[in-house]
DNA sequence: CGGGTAATTGACCCGGGTCAACAGCAGTGG
DNA sequence: CCACTGCTGTTGACCCGGGTCAATTACCCG
């Protein structure tokens, strides 16, 4: 039921943002709840002088910020990295869905959750890792993020992020990540091609990025009401 | 009304943990909503090989995650850095709390919200900027935060943080903390000495450090829930 | 086939790490 | 009152992971 309600709501606004177009901008108002539907995009802030830091990945399903239009003005950008279709909840029905029902609210909040410990582990990765860990560890968080919403198949899931976005996102440069990607792919941890990645052993990568999922808290029932699976 | 009702509940189940000793272990079980009331803690992860990071300080006021109770366990530890004390919510005062009102309720959503962007701030901060400008833009952080909560009094803040911590949290050596902050000094942008932190123009660090304080939301009035202000 | 984006390579350099010694100072116990 | 211990801060010498700059080389798409 719950189910149903909310699949009403993402069915209502569907816009579609065209690759490299920002969805919203930092500074703007929040308008309402975004839901990735269809296509991969991430939030990113700016330096003043330029530098840029990709801080997350969307994948379809999921949700950009539960209850956003409290604040202000949003303190980052949202930026379609592939052309996405995305839904917008309006902080009417957002409020509606959670007046309705305990669980979703449960959901919601455990999704928040999530994206709060996500947000915590880049920051140790960037932290802490070296620059070959690190590049691993993002591959094994998007790998298990999109393996959970079923978009992997055998080991392979399609994956548009340029060489550039994967140096934005660790805090590495576009050069150092492709001398890394290639040291990965020499000792056979990934295939990469295009925008295909393939993970033959996921534990053994896991291994050597020291990637714990805990973090991800796959296991919890909430999960199953993302809009995606 | 609501201030009355959370100002009990922070009173009734309070405790207290000493300095360096751990509030709560990554792999433990959430019991409670904790509420830090004096002091400052820190959440922190550590890789198997001992790196550690942490991903974010807690100072009086703070809430660490509402609803954590509804993960399964800890993906992270809080640890204490000063002597803290601490009051523990149950699942049910804090569902009780919510249910009662709707402000209290997005007094708690806006504290998560600012949580999460603070946390992307740093992963921002530690992807991005240099030594000395990282550590400048921790200290305005960290200003203005206690200043929020009416810890400071002339530009001047009680500092705990050890140089050892300023490490960790910036993905630094403490050595390389330590000649970093005596540049700060040199340049006049901060005096550290002991346990106590002046900044005589904030503004001016707020400059080098490419400081926008508008990820920290200040101007909401949700933050006036808060337990400490 | 032309134009643009993304990937790759090479030469060189520097911010910050590492290692190791030492200084300052608070607490503690004799 | 002083020696002892342990933590925090400081300094110096040396090194390396990753950055910078600049030129090519795929690749894709119309």
């Amino acid at each position: 039921m719950e189910r149903e309600s909310l699949d009403q709501l993402t069915r209502r606004n569907v816009r579609t943002v065209e690759a490299r177009r920002d969805v919203i901008r930092e500074g703007e108002r929040p308008r309402a709840v975004n839901v990735v539907l269809e296509g991969w995009a991430c939030r990113y802030k700016q330096l003043p002088d330029g530098r840029r830091q990709v801080v997350s990945f969307f994948v379809p399903g999921d949700f950009c910020d539960a209850n956003v239009f409290i604040l202000k003005q949003m303190d980052h950008s949202i930026g379609a990295i592939t052309r996405v279709r995305i839904a917008e909840i309006t902080p009417e029905d957002f409020q509606g869905l959670m007046d309705r029902s305990q669980r979703v609210t449960q959901a919601l909040w455990w999704h928040e959750l999530v994206d709060a410990a996500i947000s915590r582990e880049w920051t140790a990765n960037i932290g802490q890792r070296t620059a070959y860990e690190r590049i691993a560890h993002l591959l094994c968080e998007l790998f298990l993020r999109l393996e959970a919403v079923g978009l992997s198949r055998n080991c392979k899931v399609d994956f548009p992020l340029t060489q550039t976005d994967l140096a934005d996102a660790t805090g590495l440069t576009a050069v150092h990540v492709n001398r890394t990607l290639q040291e990965l792919r020499r000792d056979g941890l990934i295939e990469l091609h295009g925008r295909v990645l393939i993970i033959p052993d996921l534990a053994r990568l896991q291994d050597v990025a020291m990637f714990n999922s805990n973090y991800l808290h796959l296991e919890h029932e909430g999960r199953h009401l993302d809009a995606n699976d």
